[in-house]
Parts: structure tokens; C-alpha cells; sequence
DNA sequence: AGCACGCCGACT
DNA sequence: GTCGGCGTGCTC
């Protein structure tokens, strides 16, 4: 700040929009700003927030310049955020407001907090002495702050109580700072008692935790002990006076996380996700940028939350698809999170039982430390895994389960213990159709079938927000009564399960549970203190929850991800497979993981029943590096989407008529989306190969850039390192 | 991403 | 004759 004040000054604004470079605002006089600074800015006919920025802006004419409108009273975003934004911006090839856009998602939250009005007692006497009325004056005479609802809770009155009391004066105001959103963390309150493995590799995590940038791949099956072993480095990080992200797939669900850490460290971090009210979104979010929060739990958007001194970031079940965007910024939170860590110089753990075949990689290759958890601690025994040969057990006429897993439900029941089953599709039938004209119920939006949904009533679009109501006649031929689910979800697995064991406590979770996120903590709490006997559910039971009572989990349907053409699909299915088995005998009982294929010697099923890993890794990596695909090569998608099939394949062959030469890199397309039709949009994409030191973003920045502009509905979108090929 | 301006169908 | 559909173009 040592330009002269008395000149106009002239800074950059990065404005949460789609523009490629800051614009340009004068400061009035007086005005005191620097790089960081949050601000609000004229943007055409509206105000929005931005934020000062310090890298160079294209010279405007004068006569557009505008002036900064009001700089809140709010702490900057800090150098390493800055460089951040931009690294991310340069690195998915998306416009740098757009990431600055990830930072300012509390509006509200910059300004300050109000402080809350507490009210002191001031002495004297009620003008009638009521029972109530003395309960909260026998409180209030500890002559300490009480705001007016604490005070009523307290005293167990109503608030009009209160109100009452202060009504005639027998309270001062006074103001009370706004509350912290969480206690701070102890990290001396609970500390565990770990096993010597354990103790090694939270060792090597706390060394880590005093220095400065590395990455390290926390490697140790479901029921090792990964979380204990991590809250050591996150201790560490505490002791140090750093603030910690913790990054969880879908916090929405784990409410057993947060106990977990509040036994550790005597209080709860701080939750960030989609689901939080907006009145809590903006006191995280400030409390985060003052500092006064010291460890956030979050979805990946929580990488973008403005924190002032972060120091150590924990990408928790590392491998979940979950960490991937896939909308306006295309990034993965895990990649991200190892960046942002290389710019702040602070370490980051990657934790998995199943690490991501890149993540792997990195570590065989020396990039990432590894530390393993080779067993499950003390008690805890894993599950004795076994493949059920479908083609030899098949189910009875119109089930899906086999015999062979439906006895093992009945002892397991009968013992008084808890069995999972485990299908990773909603509803009831993923597909309708007439048995008389053959007609199938299609989204009208999509190229995808309706799933039925009998709880409901419903037919349903998963890919868009389509619902009808499911008919009795044919919409096609008019036919009574001759529409036939194909196909088994969750709701029909229950139905057999209903049917066949009609005594049990059946329940069904997915997603979509009626009661939302609330409803389904509520259940999951219901399930681990034993009010249910069989859990049918979607991949949302095999996220970090602890039932101890659990001893038996079904795969339902172990293929069903190996069908499509992902090269990641092998992969994907072990993990999940893995994680959702793994739910079974965390405290120690005998348990059981029985897994219905129709591929028995399917490399991923062989690696689950053997429990060798370490062979499937080997084999992936092989494949991988034979195909040259990440890590050992490069990938990006361009996506194109339109109003009309012809648009979008059209602007498709233009954008490949525009690549560059390039000896190193190919492009792959334009190919129709293997979802061709999402929410009335045609989409088409390109893939482009490269090697691992090609320069992807150069060359797909060069095509875009060469390419006639989209017109009409045409839309494009760049996706750097792909990982979902719909 | 918003938001306004600008040209063509069903209503007071 | 007006209200309103969303195509396209701009925002320092």
C-alpha cells in the first residue's frame, strides 16, 4: 500500500464470473484495499462480491471504469488462496473468476457476525414473585451474560418469562460476541490407545505434520485403524496452532466420523457441505477465515473455504468417486487438495483401504510416502469372503437371491446378529415394460429407462428431475395389467427379503429415503444400536459406518459395475465391493462376506475372496501403463451438448477439425455420450490421449480457442483428467 | 453466471 | 393492440 493515495488508483477484481482476467476498478480516495481484499464491485446492472487480486489486468478505457463500491469488513483471502485460484483455474482450464466464485459462497458471511444481545441482571426485585420468575433471577445472579433464550432453557420457562422480567427493567444489555460455531479441539483430550503398528505409522504421520510439503498415502484395510492413526497428525497440526481440513466423501453421512472425533478430541469440527443451513454456512465460513475454527470436516467444495493458516489436509477414503466434479469447474478435491498443500508447504495424507491405482502409482514411484496398516486391530477379525457362483446357485423363479445367501440370512438372524445386503440401485426395477406390446417406459428427456419406484408410485429419471405416475394400462397398446418390472433395486431385494423372512426387522436405505439426510442419520444411528435385522441398501451403507452387530453382508449384485466400457470400471467395483464387505465383524465376531456373481474368476472377485490385493493392484497398474493411461498417460474430455443431436455432433467434428498438430497427443471422436440425452441435451464428447508430459491443457485450449465459437445451444465444457466416461 | 435488450405468439 | 417466450451479447 504505498502508492500515493491521493492518485486514483487502478486494481485488478477477479468478479465471480466466466472472464479469463480480472477487471479493472478504481479505488476512491480513502478506500484501503490490498490483494485479498473482498470487495464489492458494479458489475453491469448489478453489485457483486469479488476479490483484489494481484496479477496484471488488461488495460481498459478510463470511461469504463468503475469505481470498488465497498470493501468488507472481512479478512482477506490469503497469498496461498490466491495462487491457488489461479493454479486451478490454469490447470481445468476453467476462467479464474469461476474458481474465485468457489471461495465467496457465504455472501452473508462478509460481513462480520452480529454480536449477540446478553442480558446481565441489574438488581431488584420482580413486581410479582412468580415460581418461574425465581428460577431464572436464581440463575441470572451469577451476574454473568445470559442471552434471552440460554437464560429461559436454562431456567426452564418460557421465553415471555424472560421477556417479562426484563420488560420492567430488572436486566442490562449488554452485547456478547458471537458464539463459535464449534468448541476447540483438545488435542491432548482423548488420546487413543494405539497398537504398535499403529503407533509407528502415526509417528511417521506426526513428523510429517512439523514439516513442511509432503504427500502421504495412508494405506491400511477397513478396521485398521486409518482414523486413529490420521487424528495423530491432525494433533500434531493443532499443537502447532494450524487449522486442519479433513476432506470426507458425502459428510452428509457421517455423523459416526464426528463422533469419533469428538471422542478424540473433545469437541466436533467444524461441517461443511451442501446440506448445512445458510445461517451456519456463513458462520463457518467467517469463523474459518478468522481462524476461530481449527478443523473443518468437509465435502470437497471445503477446499475452497477461506482459511487463514491451514496447515494439513486429510483426503479421507481417498479413491471416492465422490471427489470429482463434474459441473461448471471440473476438478478432483483429492488432486486438488495435493496442490493446494505444494503451495501453502504444508502435508497432506491421503487415507484408503483401496487406494486409487494413481495414488498407488505415486507411491511405488516415490512421489508420495507410504505408510500401511497391514491388520485390523486387535479384535477386530475381517470377514471370512466368499464368491456365490450364480450360475450354480441360481435364485428361485422371480428372486435375486441365491439359496446359498438367503440361509446364511436366516442363521445370521436367528443368532440374534445383523446381515447387510448391498445393491447399488435405487427403487424398484431399473426397467418397465409391457408384456404385450413390449413397450418400455422411457424418460422423455433422457436416453435412459424410468426406474420404478413402488414405495412411491412412481416411475423415476435418475439423470434428471422426470417423475410419472406408474400407470396400470399401457401407454402404448392400452393392455390391463401387463406391465412387468425388470430387474431388481433396493425396494424389490426388501420385497423378497420381506417375504421370505417376514418376522425380521427389514429396512431399505438409499438416498433418495423420504425424510432426507436427517431421516437416514436417524436410521443409521437406528441400525448400529440394533433396531434392525436385515439393511438393504445402496453404496451409502458402505461409507464409515460401524455397526458392531453386523456379521454377514450380501453383494447382491457384484457385476453390476463391471458392465460398462470405463476402464476404471474393475477398479471402482473392487473398492466399493471391498468397502461395503468390510462393513462386516468390526468388532470382532465371526463374520461373513458373501458376494453373487456370474463371473466368479473375474480378477475382481478372485482379489476380494482371496483377499491379494496386492495382485489386482498389479495387474491394473500393468494394464494402465500398457494402455497408457493415468498416471501413465494423460486424459481429457472436451464435452459437447446441444438442443439437438445434429448441433452438438456438428460443433463436435469442428472442435476436432481445429486440434493441432501434435505427435504426442490424439483425439478420440467425437463420439455420442454413452448417455446420449441428458435433461433434453444431445451430448457428444472427445477424448483426448496424450503422455504423461504432454501439455493437454495447451493443446485443448488451442482447439478450443481455433474452433468457430459455440453457437446457438451449443455448449462446451473441458473435463482434465476424466473420470466417468458417460 | 446473471441480466437486459430484442424480436415473434396468445391474451386483457 | 400488449405480456412474454428465450436467443445473443455484455459485464471493468
Amino acid at each position: 500500500m504505498s502508492e500515493d493515495s491521493s492518485r486514483n488508483r487502478i486494481v485488478p477484481v477477479l468478479v465471480p464470473m466466466p472472464a479469463e482476467r480480472p477487471y479493472s476498478y478504481a479505488v476512491p480516495d480513502g478506500m484501503v484495499i490490498g490483494p485479498g481484499s473482498i470487495v464489492r464491485v458494479p458489475l453491469g446492472p448489478r453489485e457483486v462480491a469479488g476479490i483484489v487480486w494481484d496479477t496484471p489486468t488488461d488495460r481498459v478505457d478510463a470511461k469504463k471504469l468503475r469505481p470498488i463500491s465497498e470493501v468488507f469488513d472481512c479478512p482477506p483471502l490469503a497469498e496461498a488462496d490466491r495462487r491457488f485460484v489461479d493454479w486451478v483455474a490454469a490447470y481445468t482450464l476453467s476462467p479464474p473468476g469461476m474458481v474465485a466464485r468457489m471461495f465467496l459462497r457465504a455472501p452473508a458471511a462478509f460481513d462480520p457476525e452480529p454480536p449477540l444481545e446478553g442480558l446481565v441482571f441489574a438488581g431488584g426485585e420482580p413486581e410479582r414473585a412468580t415460581a418461574a420468575r425465581a428460577r431464572v433471577l436464581e440463575l441470572a445472579r451469577d451476574g454473568m451474560a445470559w442471552t434471552r433464550s440460554g437464560l429461559a432453557h436454562a431456567a426452564g420457562v418460557s421465553l415471555t418469562v424472560v421477556d417479562g422480567l426484563k420488560a420492567q427493567g430488572l436486566f442490562e444489555t449488554v452485547k456478547i460476541p458471537p458464539p463459535p460455531v464449534v468448541a476447540a479441539p483438545d488435542p491432548t483430550y482423548g488420546a487413543a490407545d494405539l497398537t504398535p503398528d499403529q503407533r509407528d505409522a502415526a509417528g511417521t504421520l506426526r513428523d510429517k505434520a512439523g514439516g513442511g510439503f509432503s504427500v502421504t498415502l495412508l494405506d491400511g484395510v477397513t478396521g485398521s485403524g486409518k482414523t486413529e492413526v490420521y487424528f495423530e497428525a491432525i494433533a500434531a497440526a493443532v499443537e502447532a496452532g494450524r487449522q486442519v481440513l479433513v476432506l470426507v466423501p458425502e459428510i452428509a453421512l457421517t455423523a459416526a466420523f464426528l463422533d469419533r472425533f469428538h471422542d478424540r478430541f473433545g469437541a466436533k469440527p467444524a461441517e461443511w457441505h451442501s446440506d448445512l443451513s445458510p445461517r451456519m454456512r456463513e458462520r463457518v465460513w467467517r469463523q474459518v477465515a478468522e481462524g476461530r475454527v481449527r478443523v473443518v470436516a468437509g465435502a470437497r467444495s471445503a477446499l475452497f473455504l477461506p482459511f487463514n493458516d491451514l496447515g494439513l489436509i486429510v483426503v479421507d477414503e481417498e479413491h471416492d468417486p465422490a471427489y470429482k466434479q463434474e459441473d461448471r469447474v471440473y476438478y478432483s478435491a483429492r488432486d486438488m487438495a495435493v496442490v493446494r498443500g505444494h503451495i501453502g508447504g504444508f502435508p497432506v495424507v491421503l487415507a484408503s483401504a483401496t487406494p486409487a491405482v494413481e495414488s498407488r502409482v505415486n507411491a511405488d514411484q516415490g512421489r508420495y510416502e507410504r505408510v500401511m496398516l497391514p491388520a485390523r486391530f486387535a479384535e477386530a477379525a475381517m470377514p471370512d469372503l466368499r464368491a456365490i457362483d450364480m450360475r450354480r446357485s441360481p435364485p428361485a423363479r422371480g428372486g435375486f437371491l441365491s439359496p446359498v445367501l438367503l440361509e446364511q440370512v436366516e442363521k445370521t438372524v436367528a443368532r440374534g446378529e445383523q446381515a447387510l445386503l448391498f445393491l447399488n440401485r435405487r427403487g424398484y426395477a431399473p426397467l418397465t415394460l409391457c408384456r404385450v406390446c413390449g413397450h418400455r417406459f422411457q424418460c422423455p428427456s433422457c436416453s435412459s429407462w424410468l426406474v420404478e419406484h413402488r414405495f412411491r408410485g412412481q416411475l423415476v429419471c435418475h439423470h434428471c428431475a422426470h417423475t410419472e405416475p406408474r400407470p396400470e394400462a399401457c401407454p402404448s397398446c392400452g393392455a390391463l395389467d401387463h406391465l412387468v418390472a425388470c430387474g431388481p433395486g433396493v425396494e424389490r431385494i426388501a420385497e423378497e427379503v420381506v417375504g421370505r423372512f417376514p418376522d425380521a426387522r427389514t429396512i431399505v436405505l438409499s438416498s433418495d429415503m423420504l425424510g432426507g439426510v436427517k431421516r437416514l442419520r436417524l436410521e443409521l444411528d437406528a441400525i448400529a444400536k440394533g433396531e434392525a435385522d436385515i439393511v438393504i441398501g445402496t453404496q451409502l451403507v458402505a461409507k464409515g459406518h460401524n455397526f458392531p452387530n453386523m456379521t454377514l453382508v450380501g453383494v447382491v449384485d457384484a457385476d453390476l459395475g463391471l458392465a460398462n466400457g470405463d476402464p476404471r470400471a474393475a477398479e471402482r467395483t473392487f473398492q466399493l465391493l471391498s468397502q461395503v464387505t468390510g462393513r462386516a465383524g468390526r468388532t470382532g465376531r465371526k463374520s461373513l462376506g458373501l458376494i453373487q456373481t456370474y463371473q466368479p474368476a473375474h480378477p475382481v472377485m478372485q482379489a476380494l475372496v482371496s483377499g491379494d490385493a496386492e495382485s489386482f493392484y498389479e495387474r491394473e497398474i500393468a494394464e494402465r501403463e500398457r494402455a497408457g493411461l493415468p498416471p501413465f498417460g494423460r486424459l481429457a474430455a472436451i464435452i459437447i451438448s446441444a438442443a439437438t443431436r445434429a448441433e452438438a455432433e456438428s460443433h463436435g467434428r469442428a472442435l476436432r477439425r481445429a486440434a493441432p498438430a501434435a505427435a504426442d497427443i490424439s483425439v478420440l471422436g467425437p463420439t455420442e455420450a454413452p448417455l446420449a440425452l441428458v435433461a433434453g441435451r444431445h451430448r457428444f464428447r472427445l477424448l483426448i490421449h496424450g503422455e504423461r508430459r504432454s501439455d493437454m491443457q495447451g493443446f485443448v485450449r488451442a482447439m478450443v480457442a481455433a474452433a468457430e465459437r459455440p453457437r446457438g445451444s451449443v455448449r462446451v465444457s473441458v473435463d482434465i483428467d476424466p473420470q466417468s466416461f458417460l
